[in-house]
DNA sequence: ACATCGAGAGAACGATCGTTCTCTGTCTGG
DNA sequence: CCAGACAGAGAACGATCGTTCTCTCGATGT
């Protein structure tokens, strides 16, 4: 671990303390103190927060997409990838830092104030609508229906953050699971 | 309009631009200057901006479940007022200033620095459950029913957000449907 | 060996925040 | 008619924010 680069460790650092406590509740002096990276540093890589946001809010988008593609791809079935999405989502709640999602988080702080901000989680929230759409088309299921599951696991994300539980997730599954059995493949 | 009291007007101001713009960007000039009420009279009703959110928020967990009772009591059958929830929030999302449900925005903004506005998020989302959870058990419907309708209805809140479009509250509305046909009556 | 460049540490700057204080005027009770 | 309590307007205060600047030092190329 001591031999990443500085963009590295001001990244992990600075992702890590906007989900905790929120972007606006982090300065640019906590970053610094985190990361070990100089403020100098850190402004010719970023040449403000609201681009080290930015950039922070990108590789988690990325980070999530492949832990997400890599969970569901090791199913046998694509009923059983569609319902992996709900077991990734029980593992991810379960973790003791978990406090919602971090685009969910930084649109309900920012999205009144920030287009860059709204566009990225547009973006994030598509890009995993669109994923649960290939998994329910592959497992012949309507269109409908990706658009549903995705409201449920959207759902799990804030009520499991909110009442501090991981409970939400398997409760998604088994909805998710009737709506499965309600639409038989063609 | 002309002879709301200085406190009602006060928190009307701070609940409509807490609403609009976050709790943190919103300063207490802001609101000063939008309510008329000077900071003096502010800070003796209220001894920080802390117990201002609070109140603000206690405020509007009263006017949402007062709106919602009234939305759904007007349905006549125990599964039309299941549904008429999601009537509820397609009526809500297509408002033009629509940005969310104010207490997951609140949660996600201050849950990592605030316990008092986690408790408060809390118990709406609690009481929210709850309400619906008399209404499916109203209709002779399982319990866990109740919980996955609960989980539909705070997705459909943030993806409408973030999309910007009221759609997700039919396909909650649809899916909800679903479920209750798949769970008949005993 | 020496000049030069770049980076780190942290002070400094201007803006803005939440909160308090000052000043001024306006009511009220006797 | 006057004394005194109170409220409004907004300046002032200390803290903190994002950002920049200064100073120092170590590495590097010739």
């Amino acid at each position: 671990m001591e031999h990443t680069t500085g963009e590295e460790r001001l990244l992990d650092a600075a992702d890590t303390l906007f989900y905790e406590r929120g972007i606006q509740a982090v300065g640019m002096d906590a970053i610094r103190t985190a990361s070990g990276v100089s403020l100098k540093r850190t402004y010719q890589l970023y040449p403000s927060k609201e681009h080290l946001v930015e950039a922070v809010l990108r590789r988690r988008d990325r980070a999530v997409r492949d832990g997400i593609e890599a969970y569901t791809s090791a199913r046998a079935t694509p009923t059983e990838r569609v319902l992996a999405v709900f077991d990734y989502l029980h593992d991810w709640f379960g973790q003791p830092d978990y406090r919602g999602c971090a685009f969910i988080n930084s649109f309900a702080e920012l999205g009144g104030s920030s287009p860059n901000v709204v566009e990225i989680v547009r973006t994030h929230k598509r890009a995993f609508a669109d994923h649960l759409a290939a998994l329910v088309a592959a497992a012949g299921r309507p269109p409908q229906l990706a658009a549903q599951l995705t409201l449920l696991a959207n759902g799990a994300m804030v009520t499991a953050a909110i009442a501090g539980s991981a409970e939400p997730a398997r409760e998604a599954r088994a909805a998710a699971s009737r709506l499965l059995d309600a639409e038989p493949p063609a």
